[in-house]
DNA sequence: AATAAATAAGAGTATAAAATCTTAAAACTT
DNA sequence: AAGTTTTAAGATTTTATACTCTTATTTATT
């Protein structure tokens, strides 16, 4: 469903999140981000400069730049992630891949899908960096 | 989610349960399902082939050759043509991509995620194309 | 027996996503 | 000012999926 990029993407704002956290607040290199999640460095700076443009995290460059969220983690929403990587197509298109589905004019399994999507949606939408934070605290071990 | 091939796929297999519910009973060629759902004859006869090795329909050659169904609506769920065409790795693999992640030891987003994932499960595995041409005969009309 | 109609199977091409590399720019350190 | 560290941006390569083509096989028709 996700795309490795929004996969990674994801992993990686739950780490920088978790970094701020704890206390800290200055940039993180992608070099560490990279290391700790076993991802390559070139293809996680492209995904990550996706969220900079985005507005998500701010960079800064030379010694002891890298990332750091451009927001509250409160503010970013799973939702905001996938849009940015992916896109809200998985939201918006028509299970079966019709061009003209839509509620009036449905594909035989519009309705049921529709409310499954939904769910999803309602799921990552309602879902921001700091409820996963709190989730893992409340956790003994969680991967990531 | 579902790739192209597997909604190609779905489509067909609704176009030929219609025609059986129709009272059809014959072959069905490959032509006439790609030209009335404007699909490449080429790929779906690719698709097809898959279905036809996996028991769901049955093939002959030659003139009036084509496919049918090899078992009754009521014996084909979504989840069969999903399993056939994409795999069930959508409802196995860590929406993160965690090769380690499972009930014991999750992702951030895994305990959320499966319950999401299960209730997509559970519509797949209970609807069968008996089920669609049932929801396809309430409705005026739906697109195919 | 020859031809035509259809699927089967394998090979090939095109496109998009994933992944990598290279060069440039910014900022710090000495 | 020169060198180092870091992200930015663009180009390239690799891989997987989507799609097409060609040839073979089966069956019916004439």
């Amino acid at each position: 469903m996700l795309s490795t990029a929004c996969k990674d993407a994801l992993r990686a704002m739950i780490y920088i999140a978790k970094q701020k956290l704890n206390g800290r607040d200055k940039f993180i290199s992608i070099n560490e981000i990279a290391g700790e999640l076993d991802l390559s460095f070139y293809f996680l700076s492209k995904i990550l400069q996706q969220l900079v443009k985005a507005g998500f995290l701010e960079s800064y460059r030379g010694p002891n730049g890298g990332v750091r969220l451009a927001k509250d983690p409160e503010d970013i929403k799973i939702i905001d992630i996938v849009a940015t990587i992916d896109g809200l197509s998985f939201f918006t298109d028509c299970v079966l891949g019709l061009d003209e589905c839509c509620d009036e004019n449905p594909c035989p399994l519009h309705q049921k899908w529709v409310d499954k999507r939904e769910d999803i949606y309602e799921l990552f939408s309602g879902t921001s960096l700091k409820d996963i934070l709190e989730d893992i605290n409340k956790l003994k071990y969680v991967k990531l």
